[in-house]
DNA sequence: GGAGTGTGTGACCGGTCAGTAACATCCTAT
DNA sequence: ATAGGATGTTACTGACCGGTCACACACTCC
């Protein structure tokens, strides 16, 4: 879904000249650095194809417009990201408590490295808010398909109520991930999350470990 | 704070002129509505001056730049917020957990409206990132403010860890009213709310009620 | 009636931004 | 070697946006 193969037919195939990647490929990193760092609506197509090192026709011949590449920034995230999720829980087969604690830690760990910024698509939803932006239906998409995933995870479990406790993860998440902008640096509520996580879960699950 | 007097000195002291407040007034208004339903950066002077029925010049005689606008659009919001904070809290004295318990159904009856678009301040916080906009302090400063909030009802109610659960209300809250732009309509996670805050009051405070 | 103040009007400036045109160049497959 | 696709370069358009200027009108207080 990310697309990372195109319409491009040529360039053999390519044993190993990786120091220069296709311009597209090249484009679309650069986007999402820039897009993520500083926010959708800062970034103008200049300043990605100069990040890019390369020139704005070259971005317009690979995409339509800047929503096209906006897309495909959000589209790329939220498929890192579940990708992520599955590798980090795929660590404890058939043990669901650990799995939900495990993304936890690999969530709230990659939130305190100080070049995050939050939730590329959480971020995505406020910036285009009021217009018909189709980002934001990718957006929709990872939150349900979120929801689902812990809906599952609690169901596993042996939750006193799936339900509750999936809508309980999926709201502490989405707190950790955006009070990332909204607090000062250093005081990021989520440095206390285990503590948290294992207050609900004991709650659902029964007092563990 | 919200400085609804300024340095206005006549029009007497007004027994009942409310058609035509100041234009100051309407000016603040225009721009808050806009400025929360369709975002910061997504909102021109010229929309806030023709939604207030004035035009620019009015608007540069009363602030030095959009800038100063947006502070006290966010001042101001944080300034009703905090007010309706009390308000409600007040209706309990000496019950913090039912503060905490109204406080919660207060905030998510509000999201639940319709015209709901989140939290003005943490979408100023994604808005205004990358910048130096003099509005992230005003936002911080309330951030910070909340969680004292939320402390001093949890060492109120006597909280076997009022730390952690002042961070776990914060960070509900948090993603409560972000989650209201990051899921389709209809699917605000944030609905069984009662139910996740009951699960985490009762583990704390022990089951009451 | 005047002075002072608040307000309205329209034109304008400089900058930025998304997107395009025309032409030059490089690389690779055959 | 050569043809064709991919890429680079420069300049440009048209729209928008934040902010300013000069001037005219309205109201109130003395």
């Amino acid at each position: 879904m990310t697309s990372t193969e195109s319409t491009a037919p040529a360039q053999g195939d390519n044993a190993k000249t990786d120091a220069k990647p296709r311009v597209r490929d090249r484009i679309v990193d650069a986007a999402s650095a820039l897009f993520y760092q500083q926010g959708i609506n800062c970034v103008g197509v200049d300043a990605i194809v100069c990040e890019a090192g390369t020139n704005k026709m070259s971005l317009y011949r690979n995409f339509g417009s800047k929503d096209e590449l906006v897309v495909e920034y959000l589209a790329g995230r939220e498929a890192d990201n579940f990708a992520q999720w599955d590798e980090v829980t795929a660590r404890y087969p058939d043990d669901p408590r650990r799995q939900i604690e495990a993304l936890f830690a690999h969530i709230i760990a990659k939130g305190q490295s100080k070049s995050s910024s939050g939730c590329p698509s959480a971020n995505a939803a406020i910036e285009l808010r009021g217009t018909e932006h189709p980002g934001r239906q990718v957006v929709f998409d990872g939150r349900l398909r979120a929801r689902r995933f812990m809906l599952e995870r609690a169901e596993a479990a042996g939750a006193k109520s799936p339900e509750v406790l999936a809508d309980a993860l999926v709201l502490l998440l989405e707190g950790a991930v955006m009070s990332r902008l909204s607090y000062p640096e250093g005081e990021w509520p989520a440095n206390n999350m285990d503590a948290v996580l294992k207050v609900m879960l004991d709650a659902q699950l029964g007092a563990a470990d």
